[in-house]
DNA sequence: ACTTAATCTTTACACGTGTAAAAATGAGAG
DNA sequence: CTCTCATTTTTACACGTGTAAAGATTAAGT
């Protein structure tokens, strides 16, 4: 179609544009970063002429001799989970809104990279950061260079209690424990609680609102000792082996399953489907049950469909933005960091 | 722990560093660029130095006033879905291996945003560009000005058909799907197909190898017709309702479904459990079987566990980044693009 | 047409690093 | 110790755009 016309000269930089189009140079600058701030008729003139002409600002050269970069750095522990996919789509919706680029930086996991993205950013002098930590292996020290230099928000995980100044946004994972420990116990029996391995803040987090909860209403809280310690990232194999060696040995097999999130809650699931924990034939019954916690894309899906509380990713995202812009446009407040957390709904399905 | 001694001064510029450390810098510049340029006791110095001051080179700085800027672009559709996000994982390893940075871009399913990414990537004057192109809608004269400026790869889909000269690193359908199919037709029945919504080049090119690999095999190819014809993400969802719907009116009840990816099948699997078209009770069978497409990180979690054929992520990100090196450091060549498929292994589960 | 304020053009310097050329220094071989 | 070659320092300009200041032009109101 439009592929044809595509013989547009290119032009490389903003003062050839000028002499070619006959505009000044610093009327274009000021063109390209904010349009309207220029004359109507100015204005007009220049995007006709653009469209015959093949020309971008250089990036580069855009963003070096300047204040604000306009660029907020997002970093998140792992690429392969669909929580942080979601939440950086949402992020980068939100500050786009903003006129704000963001740069993704994944960790893939090791500390080291993340230390390494911190750098990155610090170097691209982006106007904010928002991260996702890794958990307790996190690189301090990089962190801490970062966050003096940069105005940072942590968001789903904390990065460490050391760094009370940081704005933070994640899950009320009291009140999400909470709700679901409350349903589970009135609907079937008190629940048992799966962790995960221990990563971040809300792997504590939950475990804790877990025994509040219990403690609340009644019951003993019992935690399923796991064998790995280490950081994991791959939950559903993770879940599925813990559980599976269990099951083999009749252990859980008649209880009620609370997982620190729905990627544990699958493997779970796997894993008593294996052992036929779960009612098959018309009029069979379990007591066996499992529930999640975040609301997977794919918990829906799975068989049986997984009872779980939903996150607000979408609210989260926006949070993060509002609150490093408010640091970025309002200057950064010294002492305690703004605080904002999510609650969680339910999301009742056939799990438990 | 070594975040006390973070007292480290901060040095803005280069210049600074070198002032302050007694290193000239052209010195410093090269040794930024490559460390081994410069003598031993010159990088011995510099590094001891280095230890005991925070500096960074900036990143635009570095990277304006340079024939190379040593950064890969990589677009994806969609960032929400695994088959990318392990993509770009592997892609980043394998970039960051050769010192390249990546820098990610989502499209968001939007073309219009793709059409802004290709331009993000000109105006940073990336060395290259990995692309993965939305599909049927993707915006053909910004891609066309892009690949006039810079080296592209594509993967995982075409561009378009019209674009012969691009390098392409894909999953060889032909061979994928005619394995499929033959397993599915010599064990237990030849196969119906679900197809995914028309949105980019292997939707096609697998509809087109399924009825082949059925002529060949001798059997009537039966393709699953659909209400939508717009591009769709949700997959999961689109196949749930579709066959939902199909399943209600007792059609496709004991066939075996081939579907075009996992993610599809999955769906297809969730309306199968809530149609109760799988066996349950310890000897209840069913000719009722589901087969997908890709080896989705998800694919041996769900119930029954599904059948599939893998992909070789892993080989296609390392490709991805050969090919583009390649173009990069030998010169592009005019005329046919190189091509290069990656066969698929099946992954025998429980779904058929 | 005249005044005034808004906008544009001209000119110039700035940002932080790459890079080239000539001069100075260092290390190693005889 | 001297010669030689490799490396470093010095000096200078380049990259493409932001931005400030002064003068020129334009638009709006009378």
């Amino acid at each position: 179609m439009s592929a044809l016309q595509q013989n547009k000269p290119k032009i490389k930089t903003m003062e050839e544009l000028s002499t070619t189009i006959g505009i000044s140079r610093p009327t274009l600058s000021k063109f390209f970063q904010d349009a309207d701030s220029v004359r109507d008729t100015t204005r007009a003139r220049i995007e006709k002429a653009l469209d015959t002409v093949d020309y971008v600002p250089n990036f580069f050269a855009t963003k070096m001799n300047r204040q604000s970069t306009r660029i907020i750095g997002v970093i998140v522990p792992y690429l392969n989970d669909l929580f942080f996919t979601s939440l950086v789509q949402s992020i980068e919706e939100s500050a786009l809104q903003r006129g704000y680029t963001i740069i993704i930086q994944s960790a893939h996991g090791d500390p080291a990279l993340e230390a390494r993205a911190f750098e990155n950013l610090k170097s691209m002098s982006a106007d904010g950061v928002i991260a996702a930590p890794i958990g307790q292996s996190s690189s301090l020290s990089a962190f801490t260079s970062m966050k003096e230099e940069l105005p940072v928000v942590c968001v789903d995980s904390r990065f460490s209690d050391d760094f009370e100044d940081v704005d933070f946004v994640g899950t009320n994972n009291q009140q999400s424990i909470s709700l679901m420990v409350g349903y589970l116990h009135r609907s079937g029996g008190a629940p048992v609680y799966l962790g995960m391995p221990r990563i971040n803040s809300n792997s504590l987090e939950r475990e804790q609102a877990y025994v509040t909860s219990a403690d609340e209403l009644g019951f003993k809280p019992q935690i399923i000792p796991v064998n790995n310690t280490d950081p994991v990232w791959n939950f559903e194999e993770f879940a599925f082996d813990t559980m599976d060696e269990y099951f083999g040995r009749g252990e859980f097999v008649d209880t009620t399953i609370l997982c620190a999130n729905d990627r544990l809650a699958i493997g779970v699931l796997r894993a008593a489907n294996r052992h036929h924990l779960l009612p098959r034939g018309k009029g069979e019954t379990s007591q066996f049950r499992v529930a999640g916690h975040d609301d997977h894309p794919l918990s829906a899906y799975v068989y049986p469909a997984l009872t779980t509380v939903s996150r607000n990713t979408i609210g989260m995202g926006e949070a993060a933005v509002e609150q490093i812009l408010d640091q970025i446009e309002n200057g950064r407040r010294s002492g305690k960091g703004v605080i904002r957390t999510f609650d969680a709904e339910l999301r009742l399905r056939e799990s438990a």
